[in-house]
DNA sequence: AGTCGTTTTTGGATGGGTCTAAATCTAGGC
DNA sequence: GCCTAGATTTAGACCCATCCAAAAACGACT
């Protein structure tokens, strides 16, 4: 048996693979038994398992998470799917999930869909090749909503963020962006506004039309029916063309509030291009309140929708559907708040340091 | 056997999960012919690849890469260890990498250090028991230069991107940062600027290394001997602070080079808070040439270090390791370059510009 | 018909864990 | 000293594809 040992610690140094059946014959006990040390089970006997873990030590043993996975049903691993991995929106939200990801040993691939419906296709049929345990899913512009019915057929647990397609016993997590504008609309209306015009996105999605909900009846709840609005494109270069032409009609708006930041930013250049300055010729308020908002100028005023929170939730909620598959379906839905800064024109505030934002935005 | 068949079928519609073989089954082969259709080998038949085909398409098979990775030697997986996926830059670097892996169907786990050895070490090790076939690592700050060798026991390619510790025969993607520190350098100089200062870390990785390096020479290049500079953190706080104490100096610099954008940015407003004018009161340049750059005001001439590029030849030089594991270590090193804007002062494009000069004195 | 070289196909071992049911070991009770 | 419930440990099947060596099929050529 001693040279059987010996054999086998060889072999080991030789291709650096060493496996449960060495571990076992180096600590004098079954696979089974080692099996169980290093997934911590109660059963084991106190004594058993330090000889156990002093021999994993001692051979340097690697866990190899792909064959367990093979015999098990966990995989560990998690799939992300956003549709632009360059927006800085989506770099605080793929923290908030890696950093709730991290604490559960899980890890995640990540791939960006481009907005492509055909791209996000193949990634999930590579997710699923993968055996990933659960799909956090940014569904792409203009994705079948037939795809959520799809899924679950697949077995495979989705949880929808920020924006969501299908019929609604789905799993969501994402911010609510109706009442977002509506309180860009109140903030505004309560600063002497009243031709109030909004540019959003004409893409059919929930994420659009929930702005689009908010705008109307919070315009309407102030018994304000002149709504002057565009459906654009959501780049900086529509916000930058938009704000243009909603300029040159007969009564141009006094204030406009913009889909995104990106756009908010377009906007107020277009602005400056007229000639006029953001805050005091028009208010611009933008949505999501990224980072760079505190250092345009004037600083932007934003509906802060929270990137990494929504991106911990989902992951949290991902967590709780691989442990219980059938359960309820649910929805987190994170409450905006509207982040004054100069763009609206309600404030300018002296210093850098005030109105500087902290780099991890946490609820 | 038609009804064992049968009983394969109705096992697979259950619980969703078809193998090989039930498709060898189904199209009257071995696991084995089954195994060759899908790896597209061109030792099967026409006719009999044709027929696993229809089989494959007939009962929904889903290739299972956990299982094939068990007995092959590649699991088609890369890990990615950023410090920062916040920072966009990052966003447009993973970009690059997603962009190659998908063209050869690899997908990638992406983690978050930030910028913690001890977390950087827990990914590294979680990867390695995913058995990933390679890690693109951008090393966290005060990471133990004996991690690269570490990992070279392991047999796990690691290709180092954007920063570098180590001894020198490794696989490296990044950018030449001495050089686009030098054209910054250059370029203040034929504008006339003497006294050029240089904001930047104090940490001590190559990335740091390269720049002060490139100031250095570069001001003794120009007989500029008299250089100040100010060794701060990476923030955009960092750079508002820092420029702010070197203006207060009795004979204050005319120009300064920043880390990176972030920093410029956040020295953009602190010049900005003493009543002076970026570009024309003092110029800056940043690094990295993020979006942002085009829409601060003034848009901030940057030292552009592609990092979607960066990211594609990272993947592309992790991909030729992985293939060739023993073949001679690579430096793919990409050029910066200069993208002048109108934060140096050298010209002011009409297009935006023109009105923005009086906002900005506002204050 | 027999031999030979290709071209195709295949059985069975293999990779490294987990799972289940059964075996073995305890200590306590009589 | 024997019996039993409870605590530990274990053997062996299993997960699903890949690999290799060997078998089978095929066609051409003596």
């Amino acid at each position: 048996m001693a040279k059987d040992n010996d054999k086998r610690q060889a072999d080991a140094t030789r291709d650096g693979s060493v496996t449960l059946q060495d571990i076992a014959a180096h600590a004098g006990v079954s696979r089974s038994t080692v099996s169980l040390v290093l997934r911590e089970s109660p059963l084991v006997a106190e004594r058993t398992r330090q000889k156990v873990q002093a021999s994993i030590k001692a051979l340097g043993y690697v866990y190899n998470r792909g064959a367990a996975a093979l015999r098990g049903s966990r995989t560990q691993t998690l799939g992300v799917v956003v549709y632009d991995i360059a927006n800085p929106f989506f770099g605080a939200m793929v923290a908030g999930i890696d950093a709730v990801l991290n604490r559960q040993n899980y890890v995640s691939f990540l791939t960006n869909s481009e907005d492509s419906p055909a791209r996000q296709q193949r990634f999930l049929e590579r997710m699923r090749e993968h055996r990933v345990d659960a799909i956090l899913l940014c569904p792409a512009e203009g994705t079948d909503p037939r795809l959520i019915a799809t899924l679950q057929e697949w077995r495979l647990p989705c949880i929808q963020v920020l924006r969501h397609v299908g019929q609604p016993p789905f799993d969501y997590a994402g911010t609510d962006f109706e009442q977002g504008v509506r309180q860009a609309v109140d903030h505004l209306v309560t600063l002497g506004h009243r031709r109030i015009a909004f540019i959003g996105g004409q893409a059919e999605h929930s994420a659009t039309r929930a702005r689009w909900q908010g705008y109307f009846s919070a315009m309407a709840g102030h018994g304000l029916d002149q709504t002057c609005c565009l459906r654009t494109g959501l780049t900086r270069q529509a916000g930058f063309d938009a704000i243009q032409a909603l300029m040159a009609e007969s009564s141009p708006p006094t204030a406009v509030i913009c889909h995104n930041d990106l756009m908010a930013f377009g906007a107020m250049l277009g602005l400056k291009r007229l000639g006029m300055t953001p805050g005091i010729d028009c208010a611009v308020v933008g949505t999501d309140d990224v980072e760079e908002t505190a250092l345009s100028d004037p600083s932007l005023t934003s509906v802060a929708t929270h990137p990494y929170a929504v991106g911990e939730e989902a992951a949290r909620l991902a967590l709780r559907r691989i442990a219980n598959p059938d359960g309820a379906r649910e929805q987190v839905i994170l409450s905006p708040r509207l982040q004054v800064r100069e763009s609206c024109g309600a404030h300018r505030p002296a210093a850098f340091s005030r109105h500087a934002k902290p780099l991890v935005t946490q609820d």
